[in-house]
RNA sequence: GCGGGUAUGGCGGAAUUGGCAGACGUGUUGGAUUUAGGUUCCAAUGCCGCAUGGCGUGCAGGUUCAAAUCCUGUUACCCGCACCA
């Protein structure tokens, strides 16, 4: 009989659908397991051949641990709001909601053909309003508790989308998703306070399981320094602030610089002699993009304030200072010390203004390059610091500041408060009411969720509003305070929103009372294993543990940190090594692969590809060897002998129980289907009984689920296959009577001897002596040293 | 510029407490089956050489009985971040 795919595939989707299998409980006697991938965006194309991959490893993981006994958890879901259905929807004058919704049914259908043990029961969408209604509820407790907040800002405008963006959204200047041009507006904007989470964030890393690009990536995002922040008084009698990492090099300030939006500038106005200059300078500042300013490299400009100088609060000098664009207002104090000896930027904008450079550091040549090590060279020109190394003087002067009330140390992240406001329909409407008297009042939690009205037009509008904004039976409401006329917030909430915490809402998907359920919430816990995209790693994971932070503190979730294990797979490249994509023409429809070789075909090349961490380009010749193992493993059935206990094969089954069981948890895919194969090998030479059969069907289940509970009823089997136990492995069984010993004479092999397990060193090398190729190669020659690694090696070094 | 990663046959990739380099798959060649193609099966397949043998893990050195693996230097490519003081 041969394997035919499709009707087996088919008869197992049907019947794991029909008897709730993979369906979790909470609650039990059972051990949990919390697997978790990154539910998709249900974008119009369909499934993405790259999909399959993180779906498939995580799978392997869930269904083996329902084998090992576990009540696993792996839920599936929908991230349903976003621009591109909204751009669709303007398209082709359909309703965002009814395009999701098909969306939505056919990346169901898609996804459901593949065999992926999701619990359906368990399924939502971030755009349903029984799921945004605990978006939105979240939102308020946040609102309640400071941490969102409305300010008038700087902000990254899209010129394409119309739209405001994160600055996690822009990439190189131009906009993550349509690649137009970013440039800065100013704009009122509803945020997020991340910041006030920054050290809980960093120091959350070393409690979790994340692995170290991961990490690193977000330590990199969050990016603490230490340093001080130090008082420069000025001729206007005031005192400029700044904040610098090197404060050891306090000395070599020659000059200062502020960021061209510093308030300061404004304060000096009268004392200022070149405010013209100043103010073109601003201009040109504000009108630059973010493009604009990496397209310069480090090409600085600035310009000297005339009538207002400081001075350095060591040295006593009087020192010019400046504004210039390379200084950023939203990090740090907006101002710098500029010490062009030690600071590139600083030296290049000192030869560019012929400003002094006064080397602090020894070590370096500063007139010709700046010296920016900090690990050797010790202080000159210091004072009281001369002569010390860099660590030991940035404590001494940082307690001389302190003790002077000059300065003091302080601790500066690169992180930003997170712009949490969108001027798009598509996405969840934030529950605020902006009344003229009482200001902003947020909706009671009875109210919500607070619906996206149906409206004819999702346009942006051009003045940056929101299309909501022109909706005005809908914005327009009585203050839910005074009972006065007031306006509803018309911005929605950016998509990041959504998959905040979804997490949690899977531990408890119908409740209209609570996001989730306490008992839910305290079953479940953590996530002991989420697999998910590098890109994600510092927008959605800071997002995700910042949200389940603030739920943790006001008592909803036990965990500080959402996520026990965090791993990451590598993107699927078309056949020509390049990313895949239509324009290239090299895209390869996940359904087209089914229809040819079946679904646990596909899944099995996805994790024969290659390493799992690593990109790997698709190959249409190489699916087919994953076929034709099934194809012998099918056929070998036939040639089943009868047989409880493992037989000739007893040694490689036990090693390849490990291997596989191993390979599995190590995200080592690749090696353990390759063990599989080798085992199928070993039989098509040895032959197999029933015991080992069985136990290659179950190694094999999660990888194929379909072909292998269709092989496991046809050994006469009754139950599924889902939850039959895990095989077991002996490692004393695994122990062979005889090892192969490679045997070297100066290093390189001449031959193999083949020798009882514990024979003893001398027994070892007599062998091996006693070989013909062995004694031809040291004819005549002296032996030197006799090397024998039990088990290992024999090497026999001759002169 | 800073941070991280990678480099192994025609191709994807194995092998890391240093111990037979190239598992597994693909491709190629030859053979069997077949009217033919496809499928399936058998054999070979790192490179040079008829062969004994020699050479081989980006490149150049080093440590060691023994190095893809450790050390020093270097090159190329990929991915983040990017004027963060």
């Amino acid at each position: 009989m041969k394997y035919e795919s499709q009707p087996i595939e088919s008869k197992w989707q049907k019947k794991w659908e029909e008897t709730k299998a993979f369906h979790a409980e909470t609650g039990g006697d059972k051990p949990k397991y919390y697997a978790l991938i990154e539910f998709p965006y249900p974008s119009g194309q369909g499934l993405h051949i790259g999909h399959p991959r993180p779906y498939t490893a995580l799978d392997i993981v869930a269904r083996k641990r329902r084998m090992q006994g576990y009540n696993v958890l792996f839920p599936i879901g929908w991230d349903a709001f976003g621009l591109p259905t909204e751009n669709y929807a303007i398209k082709t004058h359909t309703h965002p909601a009814k395009v999701t919704h098909d969306n939505i049914a056919h990346f169901t259908e898609q996804t459901k053909a593949i065999g992926f043990s999701f619990d359906w029961d368990r399924e939502i969408s971030t755009a349903d309003p029984e799921y945004y209604k605990w978006t939105q509820w979240i939102f308020l407790q946040m609102y309640k508790n400071g941490l969102a907040y409305k300010q008038n800002m700087t902000v990254n405008w899209c010129t394409s989308c119309k739209i405001v963006l994160a600055n996690e959204e822009v990439v190189e200047g131009h906009c993550e998703r349509c690649g137009g041009e970013v440039i800065h507006k100013e704009k009122s904007q509803w945020m997020l306070r991340i910041t006030k989470y920054a050290q809980r964030l960093l120091d959350g890393l070393d409690t979790v399981d994340y692995i170290e690009r991961v990490k690193l990536a977000e330590r990199n995002w969050i990016g603490r320094s230490e340093g001080a922040e130090v008082d420069f008084e000025t001729t206007a009698g005031d005192k400029l602030r700044v904040y610098t990492t090197r404060p050891d090099t306090l000395f070599g300030a020659t000059y200062m610089v502020m960021s061209p939006e510093h308030p300061y500038i404004k304060k000096w106005e009268d004392r200022l002699s070149n405010m013209d200059a100043i103010r073109a300078y601003q201009a040109e500042a504000a009108r630059k993009s973010d493009f604009e300013r990496a397209e310069l490299d480090h090409d600085k400009t600035g310009v000297r304030l005339e009538g207002v100088a400081a001075f350095n609060p060591v040295t006593g000098r009087e020192i010019p200072i400046y504004i210039s664009d390379y200084v950023l207002m939203n990090y740090g104090t907006g101002a710098i010390m500029a010490v062009p000896a030690h600071d590139t930027r600083d030296w290049e904008f000192a030869k560019k203004f012929g400003l002094p450079i006064i080397e602090v550091v020894a070590g370096g040549d500063v007139q010709n390059e700046a010296f920016t090590d900090v690990a050797t060279g010790k202080m000159v020109n210091s004072g009281f610091l001369d002569g010390m190394e860099v660590a030991d003087a940035k404590k001494a002067i940082t307690a001389y500041l302190k003790e002077k009330g000059i300065g003091e140390p302080k601790v500066n992240y690169k992180l930003r408060d997170w712009v949490f406001a969108r001027q798009r329909y598509w996405g969840e409407p934030i529950p605020i009411v902006i009344c003229p008297k009482c200001g902003f009042v947020p909706l009671s939690e009875e109210d919500l969720p607070l619906r996206l009205p149906d409206v004819e037009s999702y346009e942006p509008t051009d003045n940056g509003e929101s299309p909501l904004a022109k909706v005005r039976d809908w914005v327009e409401v009585t203050c839910p305070h005074c009972g006065g006329p007031a306006e509803r917030e018309t911005d929605t909430m950016p998509n990041w929103a959504g998959s905040s915490w979804y997490f949690l809402r899977y531990m408890d998907p119908h409740n209209d009372k609570e996001l989730a359920s306490p008992e839910a919430i305290k079953y479940w816990g953590q996530v002991d294993w989420y697999n998910g995209g590098m890109e994600h790693a510092t927008l959605h994971m800071l997002y995700s543990r910042f949200w389940n932070m603030f739920l943790h503190d006001i008592g909803v979730v036990p965990n500080d940190e959402p996520y026990a294990k965090r791993t990451s797979h590598g993107m699927i490249l078309g056949e020509n090594g390049e990313k895949m994509s239509k324009s290239r023409g090299n895209v390869i429809d996940p359904m087209v692969v089914i229809g040819e070789y079946g679904a646990d075909t596909l899944r099995l090349y996805e994790m024969f590809i290659g390493d799992f961490e690593k990109t790997a380009p698709w190959s249409t010749a190489a699916i087919k060897g994953c076929r034709r193992f099934l194809d012998r493993v099918w056929t070998l059935y036939d040639q089943v002998q009868p047989g409880d206990e493992y037989g000739a094969n007893v040694h490689l089954m036990h090693e390849t129980i490990k291997k596989v069981s191993e390979d599995i948890e190590n995200m080592k895919f690749n090696t353990a289907i390759a063990a599989m194969m080798a085992l199928v090998n070993d039989f098509y030479e040895k032959g197999c009984n029933r015991a080992e059969y069985g136990t290659l069907v179950k190694l094999l289940n999660p990888f194929a689920p379909h072909i292998t509970e269709e092989l496991w009823e046809m050994l006469g089997n009754k139950e599924m296959l889902v939850f039959e136990p895990w095989p077991e492995y002996d490692e004393a069984k695994m122990v062979r009577d005889t090892v192969e010993l490679p045997v070297q004479v100066n290093g390189r092999l001449r031959g193999t001897v083949t020798l009882p397990r514990d024979v003893s060193r001398e027994d070892a090398l007599a062998a091996a002596l006693a070989d013909d190729r062995i004694s031809a190669a040291i004819a005549g020659k002296e032996i030197v040293k006799k090397i024998v690694v039990p088990g290992k090696i024999i090497n026999i070094v001759v002169k």
